[in-house]
DNA sequence: CGCACCTTTGAATGAGATCAAAGATGGTGG
DNA sequence: CCACCATCTTTGATCTCATTCAAAGGTGCG
């Protein structure tokens, strides 16, 4: 998509101020009022929320703290997975961005949609498909994103910074669980693992048997002219 | 929140055209590439996905087809689950609406924001809660939504027009074994049942044990200002 | 009144959880 | 540079919640 000048200099000022945070750190905390979103510059992170359920993957790209625009008090906790470099922007600077760029509004309306069908996804892969497909799922979801964001990580694999735990908390499976599954994957060689690094081997079959719809890459053909 | 004359005049006109479907017509079919969204006026449907996942309910007051806003083709299938009034409108004229009332526009990111907020809770529910919390959980929302929009539905309770398998498609479980919650739910007193028809005796009790949240209000105060 | 669909119930099975403990790995300070 | 400790991964045995399969009641619509 082709920004307006205006609309470039704008988003540009978002990212004025940049902040890094150590691994680990909670950057939003549940039940709390954050005063503030972020965009990730650099970095992983994930939102989860009572239960120990990870509800989102946060790659370089993504906007932070969204709920904030519909609660006051966060519903979910947002940790830094590795260090991360984010930068903060107030919800009175957004509503400014949102009512002079309409067009970066619906875009931002599209974007937050292809996230909720992206949830949604998850939502059928933990509800109706056994433990193996939903590791496979949450690998595809990675590699996808991944590849958008970070660049590369073509075939070389990516390094994944989660521990067996969080992709059991992200899929609903517990933690021996998911070992046993992604020592099957490996078995029939549809992935490879040395340590945190993972590679595909059969990527064809790992989102057959996944059911995955990559959801990164949306339409922009209908959005209003830009201001 | 208090909208403006102009705001007022254009949402109204969205819902210009009136269009009635019956029970079980499929409103929107998955991977095909809808021409129109809806406002609904009367009457439940649902939105499923492959695996026969029920992702949401609708009830009045929703916009069906916001994936239309980032996919050509929708990922879900909505289909009606009473007879139902619906208004149809096109993107283009959803376009003009955000172009024209941004502060519109942000409200409705705020909607979506919070509808993508539900769905994570109802993730967290499937993911990470016993099968009766999660029968407990949709009730908690079903009820929470029709006193929304319905209007009463206080303390007769809400006839729900949801089978059985529909219940377990919405919550991950297999009929029978919403069969066998539900009926554990009416020994312990904490719902009633006559046919379809479903009392809440203790509320409290459900809502604490099902771990939910109600999300149907949403912050509008930082909205930018009118046009 | 009959048929289709839905609910209810029982018994057997199975996927994933739980419990427990033994290897790996990597970061830290001496 | 190495030893130690915390954290993470791996493995086995057992248990349990939910599924599956099967069949008998209900309910309401045509």
């Amino acid at each position: 998509l082709r920004l307006s000048d205006g609309e470039r200099e704008s988003l540009g000022r978002l990212e004025d101020q940049v902040r890094p945070f150590r691994r680990g750190t909670i950057i939003i905390r549940e039940n709390e009022g954050p005063r503030e979103l972020f965009v990730v510059q650099s970095g992983w992170l994930h939102a989860s929320a009572v239960l120990r359920q990870i509800l989102r993957l946060h790659f370089p790209g993504d906007i932070l703290g969204l709920p904030l625009l519909a609660f006051s008090e966060s519903p979910e906790t947002v940790t830094a997975v590795t260090d991360v470099v984010l930068c903060p922007f107030s919800r009175e600077r957004f509503a400014g961005l949102l009512g002079d760029h309409p067009r970066l509004g619906a875009l931002i309306l599209g974007l937050t949609v292809a996230d909720r069908v992206a949830l949604a996804d998850r939502l059928a892969s933990i509800g109706r498909t056994p433990a193996r497909a939903r590791v496979g799922a949450l690998l595809c979801e990675i590699f996808a994103r991944t590849r958008r964001s970070g660049g590369g990580a073509g075939d070389e694999g990516v390094v994944v910074p989660l521990t067996q735990e969080e992709i059991g908390d992200a899929t609903g499976l517990t933690a021996v669980h998911v070992n046993r599954m992604m020592r099957a994957l490996v078995e029939d060689k549809v992935i490879a693992r040395s340590n945190s690094h993972i590679r595909l081997l059969d990527e064809k079959r790992l989102i057959s048997e996944a059911n995955f719809v990559d959801r990164t890459s949306i339409e922009t053909g209908w959005l209003p002219p830009p201001r």
